[in-house]
RNA sequence: UGGGGCAUCGUAUAACGGCAGUACAGCGGACUCUGGAUCCGCUAGUCUAGGUUCGAAUCCUAGUGCCCCAGCCA
């Protein structure tokens, strides 16, 4: 199922692959190998379309394995989450879900052949020892004692260790490699250590887990993977990779690797994810201001948006940081041709029709999606008593105001021509409360029989049979582009303390008052939100703004967002 | 002279010795019953210095800048 003609332009990666298709390897196998300790971030998303979307592609296939090499850290609920995203991200890896953990046995014979070659040995040096003995970046290491042990001491020890006769720390497994080699991966690199806590899988029948290095390629090798991709940084342990497959003498996977994303605006790794969850700054790992699939489905962004954006940002190996406007591009892009719309005041002001009958009422006709008119028609209640965004009046307007000003014209969407004929204000306050408008019975519907222009256009409520819902406006978690890259402060200090602006008072058209899960709305002017099933109570319908609208108005002004 | 990697408009990403293109952002205009969407246009780039070549973003040499590596994490 690849894709025909060459317009398109191909990734490395896959470049590679359309290669190595035509020099031996039948189709390609790729995995995808979270480690269940956190959730899954749209950083994630990029790896799993990849290597999703290559096994579509080229008619391949694509396993999920779950990276359970270390028990102190892991945990199932991890899991599920994680296989929720996937699913929910629309794609499937069938029957093909394995675990590091179910090689464990296999992983353990291999450690015994290397050791049995002289390739391995078991060391008593303490952790700080290691890393002692280790050297630097610009100095070799030194060699353990302990590479002196005979073979068959190592294997002695090895099973011992397996058994659970030591205590942790007391003795790990390393690969005999090169302690003077430039790269820090080769100088001697643990393959096992003890840890004496039970798996989610294996309960307690191991007291030794394999390091990644040993742990990732074999199992790699194991399932036949013909493309191991992986971030950059991952780079320098190729050699370790390949050199572990060589020694084995097994089927050699091919290690590849490319650029993570990173995101303006936020932050993308699973301990400051979980630094934010840990601490209250969020919510939660599904917080809809949070970058995991979990919270961006929260937000209101779709699957489809998020493919597209990972479609979008390609596959390189150049560190970059993508501009956090693409991602809103993609969402807007699609959630325009799919979201129904609706009229939903957020910050209400009373507005009285002052000729129309009093107690009359009527349903107007209005598009639930212009973009789309498929989706039909709904009618919206009219009468005397009306509620205006309070931002759509002004008494003293600017120049290019083309709302409600006293004396001025607008349209209220699929309703009638107004003209504001005076307003009232708080006694107290002194804040405009209610304006007064006459409407215009020919303009119904919103025409215009005599050809005027009328150049605003503003969006209302129906007082009397309006919902009342709360409505949650997200914004950038944090106030600067790269809130890490400052070495000397500690990345929360550069959280956006107005992320969340919580609306309770705002007036909905009625068919809102019970809206399904997880449905996608315009707001009309508005932005694009989504019904939260989590937070939202029969009373008191919750919406999240995914985001806003293209605003130039809001730009004109010079500000930033609503 | 520790090892590994990367340099193209503001941000990303193409061009694989032959017109530096595309997207997002920005700016301007048209259109509009969403100051949305759509359409049109504009701005803006090959890290530097040499070299090879009829011709270099691409090949060579030398430099410069940035990222990653010293977990018994992945």
């Amino acid at each position: 199922m690849e894709k025909d003609g060459p317009s398109e332009s191909e990734d490395f990666i896959r470049a590679r692959i359309r290669k190595d298709l035509k020099s031996g390897i039948k189709e390609p196998i790729t995995r995808f190998p979270p480690e269940p300790n956190g959730y899954l971030h749209i950083g994630h998303a990029k790896s799993v379309c990849l290597n999703f979307g290559i096994a579509e592609e080229f008619g391949g296939t694509c396993n999920l394995r779950f990276d359970d090499t270390n028990p102190s850290k892991e945990d199932v609920r991890y899991e599920n989450a994680i296989k929720d995203d996937i699913r929910w991200l629309g794609f499937q890896w069938k029957d093909r879900i394995y675990y590091a953990s179910d090689y464990f046995e296999q992983l353990y014979e291999y450690a015994l052949k290397l050791i049995a070659e002289g390739k391995a040995y078991v060391d008593d040096l303490s952790a700080e020892e290691i890393r002692e003995y280790r050297g630097t970046l610009s100095e070799p290491g030194k060699e353990s004692s302990s590479r002196q042990k005979s073979i068959e001491e190592n294997l002695r020890l090895f099973q011992a260790m397996r058994k659970g006769e030591f205590e942790e720390g007391q003795y790990v497994l390393r690969a005999k490699i090169d302690m003077t080699s430039g790269n820090m991966n080769m100088r001697d690199p643990v393959m096992y250590r003890i840890i004496k806590k039970p798996h989610t899988r294996t309960a307690d029948s191991w007291s030794i887990y394999p390091m990644y290095d040993w742990a990732h390629g074999q199992s790699d090798s194991i399932e036949g993977i013909t493309h191991s991709l992986c971030t950059l940084e991952f780079e320098d342990h190729r050699p370790l990779y390949d050199w572990f497959i060589e020694q084995l003498g097994i089927y050699h996977s091919r290690q590849i690797e490319f650029a993570r994303l990173n995101l303006s605006y936020t932050v993308l790794s699973k301990r400051n994810l979980m630094k934010l969850v840990r601490e209250g700054f969020v919510d939660g790992w599904d917080d809809p201001r949070m970058p995991t699939i979990s919270g961006l489905r929260r937000r209101g962004y779709t699957p489809e948006s998020i493919k597209d954006f990972c479609r979008k940002i390609g596959i390189t190996k150049q560190d970059s940081v993508i501009d956090v406007e693409l991602l809103e591009h993609s969402i807007r892009e699609d959630l325009n041709k799919r979201a129904q719309r609706a009229m939903v005041v957020l910050n209400p002001l009373k507005m009285t029709i002052v000729n129309y009958p009093e107690g009359g009422e009527e349903g107007l006709d209005a598009v639930n999606n212009p973009e789309d008119l498929s989706m039909g028609k709904r009618k919206v209640p009219f009468s005397k008593e009306l509620f205006i965004e309070k931002d759509d009046f002004m008494e003293n307007p600017p120049k290019k105001f083309y709302r409600l000003s006293p004396g001025s014209e607008v349209r209220l969407r699929y309703a009638y021509i107004v003209r504001c004929v005076g307003f009232e204000r708080d006694p107290v306050t002194g804040e405009v409360n209610e304006v007064h408008c006459e409407y215009d019975p020919e303009t119904k519907g919103g025409n215009t029989p005599d050809g005027r222009k009328v150049r605003g256009t503003i969006h209302w409520v129906c007082a009397k049979n309006a919902s009342r819902v709360t409505v949650r406006l997200y914004d950038r978690l944090f106030t600067v582009p790269n809130p890490v890259s400052d070495k000397k402060k500690e990345f929360t200090e550069f959280l956006n303390t107005d992320s969340l602006q919580t609306l309770t008072d705002c007036a909905a058209e009625p068919a809102l008052g019970n809206s399904p899960a997880e449905t996608n709305y315009q707001f009309e002017r508005k932005g694009y939100f989504i019904f939260d099933s989590v937070d939202s109570k029969p009373e008191e319908p919750v919406f999240n703004r995914t985001v806003s609208l293209r605003d130039s108005w809001s730009r004109h002004l010079g500000g930033k967002t609503a």
